[in-house]
DNA sequence: GCCATTACAATGCGATCGCACTGTAATACG
DNA sequence: CGTATTACAGTGCGATCGCATTGTAATGGC
């Protein structure tokens, strides 16, 4: 009967916007006037597709965790043939990741987290690995050592854990420019070197 | 010539009002009317004592992180003299503390973070350990290793970047309820324990 | 005592906020 | 065709913001 759009389109847009303001002066600076503004369209258009602030923001975050788990399911479809170390790593290496899209996902997760102190609807950002993630880190882990001719250990979810939370931190500190994504894929590449056993290992600049 | 009055105690009063807001609902939920409310003052107080809204929450975080750096001091204090190895657990803890003025701190810490994405004047937050705490903390793993009998390996310091990454995560995930202390303390445990542990992978477990 | 100075208290102001509300162009369906 | 419905655009409102400004009580040095 109306005219008919494509919402996920015009959503999507909208939440790029937020992503991009968010990113420039954080999330106290995303505006219903400004996020119009951003995404080029009118503030008529922002309340059409979101019923309140809260509401955009909580979408740009779920958005923003979707993207950056598609990004680590990428690394694995990208690197899974290469071997279970070789796929540890770039799993890992996905949260520490130069590209530009990447580094704006952390930046923006980063500045919802302080709304995540107080609003649990907020509590997705910067969690811990869900089970399925430390599932399969963990297979990847015992699968690598026993390719080292290495036993498993029993505690290979608990590494998985530290594996996930070292690289979240480190992601955090590429994200605020305190370590350049090569700096933090060395300290990665140097935790897993110990954690395989294996003593090889070169940085990269 | 005029009347006398503490600036530290009017200063400190101001800060502890900003961190249980922020703590309470973020930052963008720190304002000047709400300050000076919560320290029971005017807000004329406020503003005499801090120029803008900026300088105060710089201010605020300055002494938050100069608090945590008290509470790492204060664990090595306390478990100084009780070996190496229990030292660096004793630090290592004190940023996953149940001790709820730490959980205020962190939390407030994790509020300011979304700031920081955008402004350089708060980047003290969430930051990797200073060099002298790092040469420390490297030391305190030289030393642990020697007393089990290992050979230190040079590359203590990227072990010590690692511990701080780590704990510094686990931290945030304590902050934000997705684990309790213990349990961070660990996870926390066990990768001291495989940090000391073992160095040699071919009879590793 | 006098007074310059400090330490506030209180109010005012322009800007901006989220959101409600109103108006209008477009279109699939009868 | 008409029309109900969608998809906006634009505006208005009350609240709130940071900050400037103004007023005043207190006090140590002269």
């Amino acid at each position: 009967m109306p005219k008919i759009v494509d919402h996920e389109e015009r959503r999507k847009r909208l939440v790029e916007a937020v992503w991009a303001l968010a990113v420039r002066g954080g999330t106290e600076k995303v505006t219903l006037r400004k996020v119009a503004d951003e995404a080029g369209v009118s503030m008529g258009q922002v309340q059409h597709y979101y019923p309140s602030m809260q509401a955009l923001i909580r979408d740009a975050l779920d958005r923003a965790v979707q993207a950056v788990n598609a990004s680590i399911e990428n690394a694995v479809r990208t690197a899974g043939a290469t071997g279970p170390e070789a796929l540890l790593r770039a799993c890992l290496h996905a949260l520490v990741s130069p590209d530009e899209e990447s580094m704006r996902l952390m930046r923006f997760s980063l500045a919802v987290a302080g709304r995540a102190v107080s609003d649990p609807t907020m509590a997705r950002v910067l969690a811990p690995g869900d089970d399925e993630l430390l599932s399969f880190t963990a297979g990847l882990i015992t699968a690598a050592r026993q390719e080292q001719g290495g036993e498993p250990r029993g505690e290979e979810r608990t590494d998985a854990d530290i594996c996930w939370s070292l690289a979240t931190s480190l992601g955090v500190d590429v994200a605020l420019g305190y370590r350049s994504p090569d700096a933090a894929r060395s300290v990665l590449d140097h935790h897993i070197d110990r954690l395989l056993g294996s003593g090889r290992h070169e940085t990269a600049g």
